[in-house]
DNA sequence: ACCCAGGGTCGTC
DNA sequence: GACGACCCTGGG
């Protein structure tokens, strides 16, 4: 049924500054230039109004609950961006451009699958595939006379070929994906305990024995879906943008660059690299 | 038409 | 630890 949930007076929350950060793959601009996207088994809609954020929603749960949890409502931004700032002033300046950023809390078998699919793609061909698929095994759900679809669990995907997932246009990540789907059905891959997992480098080399997932989706998946702050995802962008900002141009190789960051942006880095990521590839 | 690059990973050397 | 291969597609 059709919810809302409205935020006054609020900071730090640009719809596109947070959907166009390539952390998710699933929020589509609208003609008002409001975001429609689908969270779980919810369609939600958001629309910023001066200092309001308007959250219109056909929602199985209360849209305020889930609201909070994915968009991390009760997380203090400005605070943040403040001690961000003081590091130097390239940082600075990207916070200033993608001032309404917030990391998301989203669902880790999403993430997951959709990160493997990332692996030396574009964001446009992730986000047909990622749409197809959910299209094609997810279930129908209907917001103000449009579908929407969402994003099948790994039972729904139980009987998907790695020929069907190639059909989806997938490529060479087929494979990966549909072994992906296997373990977590017998249990080799266990989601429940990849989400309890505290320490950062153990939930690293867990992830890191799934097929598809190496260092950077790895860091994507604990940054994106597990809250890990720290962790420093190193793309093609960020590796040009630290190499351009802080090594005169000279291309750096990503451990080195995840050494700096570490160094240079302490312990909300992740957060660091989605500013300098978003004002890097907005100004390309 | 042609080429290149894209939120990399994997197997092989 | 370095190097190529890898599906596919949008943009130059």
């Amino acid at each position: 049924m059709e919810q809302r949930y409205i935020l006054e007076n609020v900071q730090s929350f640009e719809p596109v500054h947070i959907f166009e950060c390539g952390q998710c793959f699933r929020w589509n601009k609208q003609e008002n230039n409001s975001y429609t996207g689908i969270v779980k088994n919810n369609v939600i809609n958001v629309k910023k109004e001066n200092e309001r954020v308007i959250f219109t929603g056909n929602c199985n749960e209360d849209i305020k609950t889930i609201c909070i949890d994915y968009f991390d409502l009760n997380k203090n931004y400005e605070n943040i961006k403040t001690e961000l700032s003081k590091i130097d002033n390239y940082l600075a300046n990207s916070i200033k451009y993608g001032n309404g950023i917030r990391i998301l809390h989203q669902d880790l078998w999403e993430t997951l699958i959709s990160f493997i699919i990332s692996a030396n793609n574009n964001i446009p061909r992730i986000k047909t595939i990622i749409e197809r698929i959910s299209k094609t095994y997810g279930n129908k759900l209907i917001f103000q006379d449009k579908e929407y679809y969402t994003f099948p669990t790994p039972e729904e995907l139980a009987n998907v070929t790695v020929q069907d997932f190639r059909n989806l246009g997938l490529g060479f990540r087929d494979v990966r994906v549909y072994e992906t789907v296997q373990k977590t059905l017998r249990k080799e891959i266990d989601l429940e305990q990849l989400e309890k997992e505290k320490d950062a480098e153990t939930l690293r080399n867990k992830l890191l024995e799934i097929p598809g997932v190496g260092l950077k989706v790895a860091d994507c998946i604990m940054l994106f879906s597990l809250k890990k702050y720290e962790v420093f995802p190193v793309d093609v962008w960020v590796r040009r943008v630290i190499s351009e900002l802080y090594f005169e141009n000279v291309e750096q190789k990503p451990q080195i660059i995840q050494k700096f960051a570490k160094e240079q942006y302490g312990n909300l880095a992740g957060l660091a690299q989605q500013y300098l990521f978003y004002w890097r590839r907005d100004t390309a």
